[in-house]
DNA sequence: ACCTGAACACCGTTCAAGT
DNA sequence: ACCTGAACACCGTTCAAGT
């Protein structure tokens, strides 16, 4: 996110904790218990501090939040040899994205929070601007190409792994398939006629498929 | 969701206050000041009546949330007329839905924490997947396009979301805007080509650009 | 059957003071 | 400059008791 400030002549107290202390501490918490156990009491225990030090070295806890997604991007996403070919490109290099951040449950909340926005992660989104162009699109429709893939890589994450928490939680699972099997085939019959598989449908890993559609619809014709 | 129980002979003492009362309560505290803004305690007073009153009539605050999302699309989605032609109407049925979302910001929250199964919703998912079918695409392909759409439409909302957040808060924005002044034209030349008007090319309402894009990939060659 | 009061086990953040 | 203790203003939820 921001560098540290070169180093000055050490003036006052010395720091007892510091920000990549703090940062790899909810790191581990976060990949070991999930985010929402990451409260600023429990991280200041853990780097054995109060709750007001991490004040002096973070704005609060959506500072830290965000400067954990950075620390998770530059730390796994390392840059694949692309094809050559733009539309392969393309999709390569948001499929890049999506394995990281499919990797990482706990990232929903951050999605949520901030765009996707850290500097490790820019370069794919130039590769995916710089394929669309070269697949025929002025650059300000690239970047709404870009969106577009945007949108649709954060929505299948953040759908995908709230649906994957629910099925942890048996009670609330059962509600679609009650919907679905109280289905009216007169009024739903495309519904009623896919309500049995629409469980292990909507399962299916089909991010590439969708992917690759929305990428042929944006380069058609050019 | 759940149809009220037939009536019975009451028993015991007469309830005081009812799920439809505490559902309508819930949402004018939501529509009025935010989702954040809804708390159990906060409701119980509002009805006139303690925090644990209300987990009589629900189960919890996530069921409280589903009920409120249920009972927004029951209320504002019309049926509206689709155009015949099939992929007209796939577009048509998803723009409604997210017009519907979109009116809605406080629906993040819980599109993060349900799927879109309201029962008034089927109706217009019926529309799509039957739209993809009548493009020539088998049950289960239409679902798996289905759910495309959905993850770019829930995309879309979470994300502009969350960015029409973030420009309220003025701290918070500029720190893309460093990021993006700062880029190196060497390393990422499409990016700093459009570095200057990336704000207001992502703030453009490109969502139904990018949905035809997605129907027509999905589509294609059908 | 329905509601209440008190309590449990927490939150993020601020303030004033200490070293 | 950095850290601490105590407090503020909250949360969702459970338990045992009351009507």
């Amino acid at each position: 996110m921001s560098q540290p400030p070169a180093p000055r002549r050490p003036r006052g107290r010395p720091p007892r904790i510091s920000r990549e202390e703090i940062i790899g501490t909810a790191r581990r918490i976060v990949t070991e218990e999930g985010v929402g156990r990451l409260t600023m009491r429990r991280l200041a225990t853990e780097v054995g501090s109060t709750p007001m030090a991490l004040y002096h070295h973070v704005r609060d806890k959506e500072e830290l939040l965000v400067l954990l997604l950075d620390d998770y991007a530059t730390r796994t996403l390392r840059r694949p040899e692309l094809p050559g070919e733009p539309r392969e490109r393309v999709v390569a290099a948001a499929t890049a994205i999506h394995e990281a951040l499919a990797a990482c449950p706990w990232i929903v909340e951050v999605l949520t929070a901030d765009d996707l926005m850290s500097t490790s992660a820019l370069w794919f989104v130039e590769q995916i601007v710089d394929g669309l162009v070269a697949c025929g699109l002025s650059p300000d429709r690239a970047v709404h190409g870009y969106r577009a893939i945007w949108y649709y890589t954060a929505g299948e994450i953040v759908v995908r792994t709230t649906a994957a928490r629910r099925r942890a939680d048996d009670d609330r699972a059962t509600y679609r398939e009650q919907v679905f099997a109280g289905l009216d085939p007169a009024e739903l019959p495309r519904l009623a006629q896919v309500a049995d598989r629409w469980a292990p449908l909507t399962a299916e890993d089909t991010y590439q498929d969708g992917l690759r559609a929305l990428v042929d619809g944006l380069t058609a014709g050019r």
